[in-house]
DNA sequence: CATGAATGAGTTTTCATTCAT
DNA sequence: GATGAATGAAAACTCATTCAT
């Protein structure tokens, strides 16, 4: 009816973005329907190009991992090495901060396996790099970069749709701290109370407007 | 099923009880009929102390709050000046992890407004103690703890059911190093990759075990 | 606890009449906990005196249809031969608008049986008298009667919350039309398009305020 | 059960008249359910043509008001201008009866407005030939007609079931009453007791049957 | 390929009734 | 006798999934 062999590739694509979309608004108990009008699709066309509500939600993640890759691939490529570990936590926050994307999208994924693989292996070189350049204390492991992207991921979930200052300052703050050696001037302003009361009445107004999933993250 | 009128408050208990553990392992999306299941009540027991799921939900939220504050407490009644906040954060690890409730409870609840005004004032002092002894940068805030409180939570939430160890690792890595201080020798061995193939593999598992919803958190 | 033999008979009655209040809003749906709640008694008291919540719409019949035989005997007492039936008539539909109470409280209530009888007797009576009399037509049976009570009963239940005036004049226009001569002057104004708009208009609210159970009465 | 997509309009159509059947018997507590059932469709399908009980229970109505209003225009167009009225008012009752559909189909329902906009027309037109043509007396409105469909429904609705000729006889009764002269002899038999024996245990049947919404009407 | 009507298991919520205190 | 907590069957409503068109 709307043009039927134009272009399966362009509706997996919207299905996949209005996936996304909904996922971060309601995390993993979004709506197939509302998906689907979204996407401006038939609900069958969801189900054409993901078998199930799971596959769909694990779909969402492979941008997520493929852009953090790619991001992971364009640090090394032009960071300077000492500073790499810093820029990709810096990117991956923002890049999180502007998808909106995380949730339920986790590296336990069966599709992330080769992109955690590779990721890892980044990573690693970040850390040893920093740890040459003085720019991670010493004791610090790919797996100590991999909690703290972690919990930076939490934070920004939580935090972006209020002040992404927050976010900000904390992610200098720490990795300032990681250095291990006497505290310099951060490149984010301080975190004060004005940004966590906006922040609590973000998610406030937010749970009120959907109290059906009241506030993702944490 | 379980005596009646045995004691109302003692039901009451154990729904919230029963409904904080479901929490833990559904989060919101907890069921109504598993909860009175696991209290050992009847479902209309269940809506009798809560009147609908979302009353429940949020009632989980009191105790946990009650402990964050009660821990509070203690621990600027008998802890040293300067160790107050990594004993707190600590303690707010610990009891996260053996409880489990966190997800949904938020601090953005209207039931937590004056826990969160006594808790912010408890905080504020660890902070600048902890300042003042040299535990602290001199540029943290008690703004910055709550973000750094925040992202133990999610980390906790995430890694206890896997590898304690995992944030354990995390918090003495950060409090050492915000000291901002050359590093010490940590209290808790070093974060390794068993460990997290551990983490993942648990949070897939999980997923199998339960695909309605598949893993909490991140 | 509240006065322990005081006085059983004081709390049947209170809840008789909350029952007759809540049955005059709800219909047969009313609720036991809202009877209880407003006759100031626990629920168990509820079914302490009436076993079930049929045997308490039941017994909502009973005053009624008793007041519909004071009524009647009274009316039998004091009023001229000729004018009873139209005298009771009125006076049943006064009662009606005044306590509200019909919709289930029916004829067919093994506890109205006698009531039933004695009051087709006396219904018997007026009518004869009234034909004898000229207030009625020759051919108007004592079944007639009931046949006329029964609408009456709902157009009173349907339009006593909007203009009683209604019910009135309808009443007065059927019992002078069944005297079967030439028209007289009625004794309450003509019923009119403004009336009507109230009605609908109090209907519509009514069903409103309460969705549940929108409109009794046909 | 029935095909798929058979036709959306004719499931819609059974639904209807399954409610229609369903109403009939157990006023607005009908259960969607058994709606459901006696359509042959999933109970999906109810929710997916009326979205809540209370929206199908006012679809009911609908065809109701459409029957009625296509009643009194072939009325207008075939009937004898004086005795449009009667007409009307006979076909009404017969109709009611044979669908026995009311209860909580009114008049106030918004769906209503065009319907009894037009109605009321007609109506008024049926009135006034029958006051001109002497087959109402002259002071008759067509608000009293109004009041007299309404008790005639409430009377069909509760007696319909038992004996029929309680309603018709009751009709002719009123209708030669309210011509305004002397006694005609009426169309329908009279009235006897036997009639009304035969109602009263009618309805205590039906009480016994279904207890859960223990007669209908009056 | 796309569509969206149909399905029904599953979930939340209500409420008449029971019974320990 | 009075109370109200407890119960669970029943009803309303949701939503992932299927499949006829």
């Amino acid at each position: 009816m709307s043009g039927q062999r134009v272009d399966a590739a362009r509706n997996r694509k919207r299905v996949l973005e209005a996936a996304a979309h909904e996922h971060a608004r309601h995390g993993s108990a979004l709506g197939m329907q509302d998906v689907a009008r979204r996407a401006g699709v038939g609900i069958g066309t969801v189900y054409r190009h993901f078998p199930s509500r799971q596959a769909l939600i694990e779909a969402i993640a492979t941008p997520f991992f493929e852009r953090g890759l790619a991001l992971a691939r364009s640090v090394q490529a032009d960071a300077p090495e000492s500073e790499r570990f810093a820029i990709y936590v810096r990117g991956f926050a923002q890049a999180l901060a502007a998808t909106g994307v995380y949730g339920q999208c986790r590296w336990d994924a069966p599709a992330a396996e080769p992109v955690r693989v590779e990721l890892r292996a980044l990573i690693g070189e970040f850390v040893e790099a920093g740890r040459s350049g003085g720019a991670l204390r010493p004791d610090f492991t790919p797996e100590d970069a991999f909690a703290l992207l972690w919990t930076v991921a939490a934070l920004v979930e939580a935090t972006s749709g209020a002040d992404p200052a927050i976010w900000q300052r904390h992610i200098e703050l720490v990795l300032d701290s990681l250095r291990g050696g006497p505290p310099r001037t951060l490149r984010a302003s301080p975190n004060d109370r004005a940004q966590w009361d906006a922040f609590v009445n973000a998610r406030k107004d937010a749970a009120e407007r959907d109290p059906a999933d009241p506030g993702r993250a944490a």
